[in-house]
RNA sequence: GCGAGAGUGGCGGAACUGGUAGACGCACUAGACUUAGGAUCUAGCGCACUAUGUGUGUGGGGGUUCAACUCCCCCCUCUCGCACCA
């Protein structure tokens, strides 16, 4: 046998196939509401050069599912782009002296060969790129329209700077204290920025997690932990002295009597006016001042010790009328609640130490259920709910309705009022850099701030069409900021702001389903037939930011009338890191697999194989050379099969009559249909296509074996064998089977094929093997007819050589059988 | 500290609603065919021992059960997320 015959020729066969799919589009997709239609999509990639080992995984995951969907009968979408706004561009083209247009498409044009050459099946006349204009000016758009209901707001407040990247970044972009993509220490800054509401949705993103049956558990239960909604009472202690109070936030009302001081954050605005010309003012000062270094300085494990000062001031406690002494504490959080915490020492394990350290009263209000009086000493908080004491009318309620209660009682009163407070803070979207979407407002002198009239859309980037054009952020440009105001026609300043990158990717799925639609963001014909996407797929690492964004994205374009869901993904995978040697790949760690090294010297359906067997999607993935080779070995094998018996394609029937089949054929045969079910299965339950490529193994394995011993098979059974194995590896590697395809005489493509069916009785085994155990342990197997009654399968137990050898002559105390399955005996 | 997930051969990983632990692959060992083999084929491969058999074994310890990788309790380790959220 000569070479050539032997292993299959990937690079040839892979260049053809691929060519293929370039002239005749077969993933090229349109409505058509007489078919069920199925919506794949994979976290597109930021063009940052080249792809990796990570994409390489995503992408080969997405790829097979469409596939696999387009057989079942789908009329599947499965679009690409780039997510190619952003920082990196910057950095290289300062770098490199080219304008960040160029390097970012550039990067495009080599990712998208890269992809191309992985034999993956988008539909690529949906490419498109955020960078562009005939995207970015839909996003202003909705920007614009997002003013106009008041979901987009500009306002001054410390926001996290990051020195290196020289921009703001939102909360959820800064990963312990450092920047999520430089990782340099953030800093607290006071600045202007434009803000997205999100808060707004924070109850609607909070309920509908509850609808998102097909996410991992782990990413719900992470996003409500970040919206953090809490409930509570807001309270108001009046300023003793003043006609100001200070308003609290609580979640355990029911400790309303034990409180014993408040404390107060260093930002507080209260905080001034209740020092100003007092004898505490200088200590307080000081104290305030150097809690704002420390807390700009603290790293991130470091729990700062609780530290507090006295202000001289005195609120009261409306519920008790008595004097509650007022400090200014650092552990207290200006940005959650209303920066001011009344302090329950007994009964919150913060307010204890504090008040252990500074000598304060701890008065307990809550004793265990069962107890009616407050213990001698407390070694620690009692947090848990329990009775009330001493709480006047309130007292011996329990804890759950002595909150209602209390709640009630504010209310009543006028002296507070349920409240819900969220972690969740509004998304702060300004960046101050150049490669970023202009936020489309105008500064007027005279009219304030102005939106770009929509027919004035897009803001171009400037310089972003010239090679040469200048890439400084936007306030270093006279140019592009000199305007005049559309209201007044006075001269005016343009924003200098760009918008999170984050803001691209929370739309493009459903720009996907119209991307040269010109008369708005998005076709109402089009979003209706195709969104939701029905499966997505993508690292665990956009958890929280950029699938909590898409997800209120979502929720304002439904709002603005854009489209008509309320969830953007069904179903979401999220797929492990591929590491090696344990590690997560980095050029740093210099444990870097290149897939352009790979592809050329295995292939690209030998790298997809291998980087969907070696683990289930949903676990991390151990990159292994010799691995990949086994992968490939594979596929010669299944190559080898396929070539030698060639002329069985020829003129085969199908299979017909099973009584007429010899025991090799009649196993063959069974096999062929229990591997169809079993990669089924494998595929719908939770796509774990690690166990269904080990059952056409060994469906491959038993058929080679039979051939290698020269079993007369049936033709019709063993080309019954062939086609399956080729239908159910298709969906992964799509070259390969194409050509053997073609090569067996398929006049049609294997785009066009269905996924084959399995029938039951063909697959169900006529013999089973039946455990027989003595007390539990397996001391033999029966091999018996699959309809054998269990009267049977105990006689025939008891009497097996091996077992009487074990039970002696004693009588058992208990048998037990079980249907197909075992016998087990007890002595 | 809180929350979530995971611990199975030398390695990656299988095991359906409790019912043969280790499928499939890698590595390894022996053999066959070969000028050659990083090709192919055959056989073996958890561990221990008094080896065609017996014991033992899914992070550790208890428990439920005829039967536990699987269910319950306690503990250990690792990964991820949150981290003074009042």
């Amino acid at each position: 046998m000569s070479e050539s015959s032997n292993k299959y020729d990937f690079t040839t066969i892979e260049a053809k196939w691929q060519q293929h799919w370039e002239a005749a589009r077969p993933y090229k997709v349109t409505v058509d509401s007489d078919r069920k239609k199925y919506y794949v999509l994979e976290m597109f990639p930021y063009p940052s050069g080249r792809i990796h080992m990570g994409h390489v995984r995503n992408y080969t995951i997405g790829d097979v599912i469409a596939r696999y969907k387009r057989m079942r009968g789908f009329n599947v979408i499965h679009p690409m782009g780039w997510d190619a706004f952003g920082l990196p561009a910057e950095n290289a083209a300062l770098k490199r002296g080219i304008h960040p247009a160029a390097w970012t498409y550039d990067n495009i044009a080599y990712m998208r060969d890269q992809l191309k050459a992985m034999g993956l099946s988008y539909d690529w006349d949906r490419e498109l790129a955020t960078c562009d204009p005939s995207y970015y000016r839909w996003e202003q758009l909705i920007f614009l329209k997002m003013l106009e209901q008041d979901l987009v707001y500009r306002k001054e407040t410390t926001v996290n700077w990051c020195d290196s990247c020289a921009t703001v970044l939102a909360r959820e972009q800064v990963i312990d204290g450092c920047c999520w993509r430089c990782d340099e220490q953030v800093t607290p800054r006071i600045m202007h920025g434009w803000f997205f509401r999100i808060t707004e949705y924070a109850d609607e993103l909070l309920a509908d997690l509850e609808t998102l049956k097909g996410w991992p558990d782990k990413v719900v239960t992470m996003q409500r932990n970040w919206i953090g909604r809490s409930h509570g009472l807001s309270c108001d202690f009046p300023i003793e002295g003043s006609h100001e109070k200070l308003t609290i936030f609580t979640t355990r009302p029911d400790t309303i009597f034990g409180v014993t001081f408040m404390s107060i954050a260093v930002e507080h605005p209260l905080v001034d006016t209740l020092v100003a010309g007092t004898e505490f003012e200088q200590e307080v000062r000081d104290f305030v001042r150097k809690t704002i270094a420390e807390k700009q300085r603290k790293s991130v494990d470091e729990e700062l010790e609780k530290h507090g000062v006295f202000t001289g001031a005195y609120c009261v406690n409306p519920f008790t009328s008595e004097r509650i002494p007022i400090y200014v504490a650092n552990f207290v959080l200006m940005e959650y609640g209303s920066g001011a915490v009344m302090a329950v020492p007994a009964h919150d394990q913060r307010d204890f130490e504090f008040a252990r350290k500074y000598d304060l009263p701890v008065r307990q209000v809550i004793v265990p259920p069962g107890h009616d009086t407050a213990s001698d000493a407390l070694e620690e908080a009692y947090t848990e709910p329990g009775v009330l004491i001493d709480s006047g009318e309130f007292s011996r309620m329990d804890s759950e309705a002595a909150k209602l209660a209390i709640i009630n009682h504010a209310r009543d009163h006028g002296i507070g009022r349920r409240a819900t407070t969220y972690r969740l803070r509004d998304w702060g979207i300004s960046r101050q850099r150049y490669w970023g979407a202009p936020i489309p407002i105008i500064h007027c002198a005279d009219c304030g701030i102005v939106p770009v009239p929509e027919k004035d859309l897009p803001v171009v980037l400037p310089g972003s069409d010239d090679p040469n054009g200048s890439h400084a952020p936007l306030h270093q440009q006279e140019d592009f900021i000199r305007t005049t105001c559309p209201t007044c026609g006075r001269p005016a300043r343009r924003e200098t702001d760009t918008m999170d990158t984050f803001v691209e990717s929370s739309w493009y799925f459903a720009r996907y389903t119209c991307p040269d639609f010109m008369d708005g963001p998005l076709d109402p014909d089009q979003t209706g037939y195709w969104l939701p996407v029905d499966q997505y797929i993508g690292g665990v690492e956009h958890a929280i930011l950029h699938l909590l964004y898409s997800r209120f994205f979502t929720k304002v374009l439904r709002d603005l009338g854009y489209v008509a869901i309320d969830e953007p993904f069904k179903n979401l995978l999220t797929q492990g890191m591929v590491i090696k040697e344990g590690r997560k790949m980095s050029k740093s760690k210099g444990n870097v697999v290149d897939p352009n090294d790979l592809i050329q010297r295995y292939g690209a359906d030998t790298v997809r194989l291998f980087s969907l067997f070696a683990a289930p999607p949903e676990r991390d993935l151990e990159w292994n050379a010799q691995g990949v080779d086994g992968a490939s070995r594979f596929l010669n094998k299944v190559y080898r099969l396929v070539q030698a018996n060639k002329t069985v394609f020829a003129g085969a029937p199908t299979v017909q009559n099973l009584d007429g089949l010899d025991t090799y054929s009649r196993n063959l045969h069974r096999k062929t249909h229990q591997t169809i079910k079993r990669v089924t299965g494998s595929i719908e339950t939770n796509f774990h296509f690690n166990t269904a490529i080990s059952a056409v193994m060994e469906l491959v394995n038993m058929a080679a074996g039979l051939v290698n011993e020269n079993r007369n098979i049936d033709p019709a059974v063993l080309r019954e064998c062939c086609e399956t194995t080729l239908l159910l590896l298709f969906p992964m590697v799509p070259h390969f089977c194409e050509e053997l395809w073609q090569q067996t005489g398929h006049n049609h493509t294997m785009d066009t094929a269905q996924w084959p069916t399995f029938d039951a009785e063909a697959a169900r085994e006529n013999s089973i093997t039946i455990i027989v155990q003595v007390n539990g342990k397996v001391r033999s197997r029966l091999e018996v007819d699959s309809d054998t009654d269990n009267e049977t399968l105990e006689r025939l137990a008891l009497a097996d050589e091996r077992v009487m050898k074990f039970i002696g002559a004693g009588k058992p105390k208990k048998i037990i059988v079980v249907q197909k399955k075992l016998v087990n005996i007890v002595i």
